[in-house]
DNA sequence: ACCTCATATCAATTTTATTTGATATGTTTT
DNA sequence: AAAACATATCAAATAAAATTGATATGAGGT
């Protein structure tokens, strides 16, 4: 089993790499397939399946069969999870407040 | 000079490391020194120091002087920057809104 | 001025992520 | 059922990130 700290790691993963920021980008144009994605970017396939692999396992972007080819869009289910997630890891946790510092 | 994708992947790797999204809960409690990272945290002076630097630069956390030590905690400011730009990264972009694919 | 302490930086190593080319899988077309 | 195609997976090579121990820097205390 994963941590909770893999689990949150995993899904900042998705924007951590330029290539697939520049991925989330042309998603943001809608739903795209491999091929579409593929001739976009500077990218072979295998190296495109394994970043779609990480956008996926992040949550953040889903991804749809159609025959042989493969649709991906962006989640707005795990996206606004990450927003979430985001806000939390940021926000002072007032309960567990506490003193500063050194000589003390 | 950085891309936008590489200064937008470099704000994110605050949250891709366990390490990392371990300090930013220790900062969630306030703003702490080093010395007292250190005694909370499964890491090495050097090594601390080095993640310190990767959340320093994201603009997630800032830094303050004072004497010998040095304190942390959270940037309100980096981290609601961060939030609006994971929101930014993942809704649709209606002007650059196409066709799907393939067969098309 | 010297010593000690806190933190930063450096260099070497280890670990993890990414890239690339080859092959496998599953689907459609013929 | 064979051929053509889209994508996934694998293995090897490369590149980037993280860890570790040693040294440097800069502040305070003596």
């Amino acid at each position: 089993m994963l941590t909770a700290y893999e689990e949150h790691a995993r899904i900042f993963k998705a924007f951590c790499d330029e290539k697939r920021l520049r991925i989330l980008e042309l998603l943001r144009g809608g739903e795209k397939c491999a091929c579409v994605l593929l001739e976009q970017l500077d990218l072979g396939q295998s190296g495109l399946s394994y970043h779609m692999k990480i956008l996926v396992e992040s949550g953040v972007v889903e991804s749809r069969q159609e025959g042989k080819w493969t649709h991906y869009k962006i989640s707005e289910k795990g996206s606004s999870y990450a927003g979430i997630l985001l806000k939390e890891l940021t926000t002072p946790n007032t309960v567990t407040e506490e003193i500063d510092c050194c000589r003390n």
